[in-house]
Order: structure tokens, then C-alpha cells, then sequence
DNA sequence: AAAACACATTGACAAACTTCTATATGACGC
DNA sequence: GCGTCATATAGAAGTTTGTCAATGTGTTTT
């Protein structure tokens, strides 16, 4: 996967309200308007902060009528998981055989 | 651990620029001169990118003399591998079920 | 059909971030 | 000590992000 778009997933991570959200739909759906009650931010911004999630596939939304009902996406977070593990180094070297003509 | 924290944790993830220097690592420990040969910024930008990596845990510096040599912390790894672990949603519940006085 | 409701979009502004040039720090070799 | 090399820091410019007030869109209710 590109750095680009793994640049997107891991914007979802990057702030405290959308944190604080990820927190409340840790216990299952919510719609927005309830999500709203928990935060100390307006509706656009919540908006805002909604579409950055589903934007970077960790979360889904889910229109009924005219309710947005929000929830975790845990493929999305296995995707992220995924990104990380990559990073990881197997080569588990002794440090200090680096580089650099010394 | 609290938002404010994983948020700086997670910013190491968000640039384009940080992902390519991880993925540099991902083989073993660089030092930074290496790592500025391979990529298309100036000598205090990686600099600055380097920071941000090591105040996020992800990646270790290890000075020895003049040389910083980078390294991937598998540790700092396996602690935001722990936080999105967090934000699994496990009640996998059934959508429909979730609010809103209809 | 009109009013009310839930949410999204637009546009403006401030704060944060990325990048650069210039300069400082600290280590090495002469 | 002096010049050189590797890296860090400071300061400035441009870009992106977070936030809000105002407005738009689509749905339900009366």
C-alpha cells in the first residue's frame, strides 16, 4: 500500500476529539446526534471529524432515516494493525554495524 | 494512556516523508546521513523529521560520535499496535440496535 | 405543503505543521 | 587551537488542519 493513503489511515489517530470518538463507539453503534452530546464541539465540526474517520475506513456510517448511525470498523483497524506490523524490524540486529565510513 | 499521548504517538504515521524514512528502517539501523541520501529534503528537515519519530517512541536514536544512528523501536511499535488493539469494537453486535428516540 | 429535525457543506479564520535558509553545537583530524 | 564534518536549532514562509457561523439537503411530522 502507498504512504499516501497509509498517511490517511493513521490521520484518524492524530487528534484528541476523533480519539475521544473512536472511545465512545468502542461499546458499539451510535448515531451522531448522540455522539454530539459527549463532546464540546459543534455539529459541522463533528461532521468534519466523522467523514476523516469513514475516510480513512475506521469507521462506518450507516444512514437510517435521518440518522447517521456510526460504528467501528474492525477490518479497518486490522488494516491499520496490518501497516504497523509492517514497520516492525525482524532483523533484530546488535546495534553499532550501522553504516558510515568510520 | 490518554489521547493527548497517543495522538503524538500516532503523528509519527501521518507524513509521507516519516513513512518512507520507517520503511528505511524496516531492514535494520540507519544512520541519518544514509537515510538523508535516499530522500528528497534538505539535511533539518529530516532532522525534524527524526524528532517527531523518536518523541513518538517508534524509532531510537543512538549517538556515536558525530553519527546519529536510527533504529525502528519494536517496543514503541507494539505500544500503538496496543492502542488501535483498544479501540476494537468486541460486542460485535448486530447493527440496529443503537439509538436514537425514533 | 409547511415546519421541524438531523446531518452535510461552504467559507472564513486561527493554530499547527512542513519546509527551507541561516546559524549553532559538538566531534574528529591536523 | 583550527577547519571540517554530522547533526541540531532558530526563524520565516507556505500549506494543511481544526473550528465555527451560516446555509444547504434530505427526511419526518403535522
Amino acid at each position: 500500500m502507498d504512504n499516501k493513503k497509509v498517511a490517511v489511515i493513521f490521520k484518524a489517530f492524530c487528534d484528541e476529539n476523533r480519539l475521544h470518538i473512536l472511545g465512545l463507539l468502542r461499546n458499539g453503534e451510535r448515531c451522531a446526534c448522540n455522539i454530539l452530546e459527549e463532546m464540546q464541539i459543534t455539529q459541522p465540526t463533528l461532521s468534519h471529524h466523522m467523514k476523516i474517520l469513514c475516510d480513512a475506513g475506521i469507521v462506518i456510517g450507516r444512514k437510517e432515516g435521518k440518522w447517521m448511525h456510526y460504528s467501528i470498523s474492525n477490518e479497518g483497524l486490522k488494516e491499520a494493525m496490518v501497516c504497523l506490523e509492517h514497520f516492525r524490524n525482524d532483523s533484530e540486529c546488535e546495534s553499532g554495524k550501522s553504516c558510515c565510513k568510520k
